[in-house]
DNA sequence: GTCTATAATTTGATAGAC
DNA sequence: GTCTATCAAATTATAGAC
């Protein structure tokens, strides 16, 4: 059963969705309150501000999103597998839920977000090549350091642009003729 | 010498460096009209809504920036010069113009943009697919039309993304990591 | 925790004078 | 073409009652 989630838990989730279809300034303390069912002050009570809301949004995408990878050293999976594990994480996130990838769409706009909101942003790319760096330094066939953070670098950002590229052409087939190609 | 732009293209230049920062909902026509110099008002005059004044950046963003490119036919450039030029055109954007592209930008909030808006920006993406698949076309090897486009996609996410890592990690070589691999 | 009430500002947009 | 004046709505945020 899924536990019926707090109110902080719900507003999370409906601001994700929000910001995840139009970016940071693309959802407001009322839309969220009125999904939530709740007033926009009361959502004031559990972010003070939109920008502490946004960091928020950030952190925890960055952990669901990295806790749904798994461990990278786990000497059960292969590589390669951990490799597509990686890709069928944004292959749902697009396909299953209909969604852009959030902190690709706050790493489009970095340049206006507030810093907190920013470096959540930033960290979810810190995160995400650290987990991509360990599948790759395992995988046969000798590297450089650099070698296999270029190799992380150009995974993800050939899938935050899959997504992009999917939704602008509003065909999700998009993304695995892009994602072929890793 | 350069023209001394009308008010339009005046306009239309300061929307976009802050559409390219921020994204669509990132600029507002008191903010053009202030850096400008005239009254919102008088912007409405030029752009009577918001969504005009966005598809119009769409539309002339996408315009130039194919003008760039120049001929993907031309017999006088190799087809690997052809694909070292668009890389630059992004490149460009990114290191010089220290912006975002704007399509990108917009395909990232596509889901909650006003349907002209959209419009431009999947439009944005289909022309430069079809320059690149000329460009591939005429490589050599033997590809089927589906591998072509298969190749100018993979191409242009992954310069989009390459984009949103250098700005949201703030280190412009990220970009070049990324596209050593193309 | 949630509410009402309200503040202060910003937003896209229009009417009409010049 | 640009202005002043104005609008209605939306925005983030706070104070204080319950």
């Amino acid at each position: 059963m899924t536990e019926a989630p707090n109110k902080a838990e719900q507003i999370l989730r409906v601001a994700e969705r929000m910001a995840r279809q139009g970016g940071y300034n693309g959802f407001s303390y009322r839309d969220i309150a009125k999904e939530v069912g709740i007033k926009a002050a009361s959502v004031h009570y559990h972010f003070p501000s939109k920008e502490a809301l946004g960091a928020a949004l950030g952190r925890r995408y960055t952990e669901r999103f990295l806790a749904g990878l798994g461990d990278p050293e786990d000497a059960e999976v292969s590589s390669s597998a951990l490799l597509e594990r990686y890709i069928g994480a944004f292959r749902r996130a697009l396909v299953d839920e209909g969604q852009m990838c959030l902190c690709g769409l706050l790493g489009a706009e970095v340049a206006e977000l507030p810093r907190p909101v920013a470096a959540e942003a930033r960290h979810f790319f810190e995160k995400n090549i650290g987990w991509l760096s360990v599948v790759f330094a395992r995988a046969p066939g000798e590297r450089s350091p650099e070698q296999v953070r270029a190799a992380a670098l150009q995974v993800i950002a050939t899938l935050e642009g899959a997504m992009i590229l999917a939704r602008s052409l509003d065909d999700p087939q998009v993304f695995d003729a892009v994602t072929q190609g890793l």
